[in-house]
Formats: C-alpha cells, structure tokens, sequence
DNA sequence: CATTATATACTGTTTTAGCAGTAAAAATAT
DNA sequence: ATATTTTTACTGCTAAAACAGTATATAATG
C-alpha cells in the first residue's frame, strides 16, 4: 500500500510546473535544504514543511482506513 | 479541499482500537507527548512520527494532484 | 567545447520538536 | 460520591531539523 516514492513524485510535479528546488522552497516558505531533503525521502521532516511543498504544487493528501473506505 | 480533522480521525481511530494516548505512544514507538499533539493538530509534528501513529491504526495516506486523478 | 543553471553535498549556527517527569483537569468506573 | 483512569498542560533538557552560506558535481544550453 503506498510504497510510492514520495520524493519523485514531488520532484516530477515540480518539474512539470517549471520549478527549481530554490523556486519551489521560496514559494513554500521553507529553506531549498528542506526541499532537497524532501525529494530525498528524508521522512523526519516537519509535517507543516512537507505540507507547504505540496500545496504550491497542488498536491492533495488524503487519509484513510480500510473501514471508512 | 481536504479541511479535515485529522487530529479527531486519529484520535477517533485511535479509541476505535481501544488505545489510550499512552499505549498509541507505546506502539508507535514515540512520546506520549506527540501523540497529543498530533491529536491537537499541531502540524510541526515530525512526518515520520505521524506516519508511525498511523502505520499503528492503519490508516494510509495517499497523495493525488487533480492531473493524475 | 565552454558557460550557465541547477542539483547535490557539506559546513556551523539557531531554532525547536521530542521527550520524560510531573501535576492538574476531565472523563470513566466502582 | 470517590476512586481510578485518561487526558491535558506545563516544565527543563537534549537531540536534531531547519537554515544560509559555500563548494563541488551534474545537467542543460549556446
């Protein structure tokens, strides 16, 4: 279940909207480290930062359990 | 678009599966102060600490942008 | 090729999340 | 009501995320 890349998948989409890791982190607010990190996997990143990423990139993120589903 | 309360849907899944906050903690192999304040919505929280908690009651994330929807 | 832009990597510093411990408030049970 | 459990809240302390700056490597462009 969700063994997606996480960190291609939001490179791809940053990529796809003309972006660079500095562009992107400018417009999320956060620091290009933080950006590299998160194309990287890096799963110890604040909650709010990976959330402000894919924003900017229309990104949605839904949550949800084999009983409410 | 997703406004939802993910502090309440953890901690309603959480009393679902007959856990305490302590226990939640226990499980997910962090603080109980975390998962107190993931139940808060404190979104500084760390991204693997809430992936954990998750993991624990088996809620998945998924990550869609409305193009590959 | 050379040149520019971008990504990756590595610093030192600052900020803060995470933590256990504790205590008090709220909920649940006896 | 009064125990008991659970939750909420508030501490310092420590570890590490975040950051800008810099440097090198890689990719793209002329």
């Amino acid at each position: 279940m969700n063994d997606l890349d996480l960190g291609a998948f939001i490179k791809d989409h940053r990529k796809n909207a003309g972006l660079t890791q500095l562009e992107l982190a400018d417009l999320a607010g956060i620091g290009k480290t933080t950006v590299f990190d998160i194309e990287k996997n890096k799963e110890t990143v604040r909650f709010n930062n990976l959330l402000a990423v894919l924003h900017v990139l229309n990104i949605n993120v839904e949550f949800k359990s084999p009983l409410t589903k």
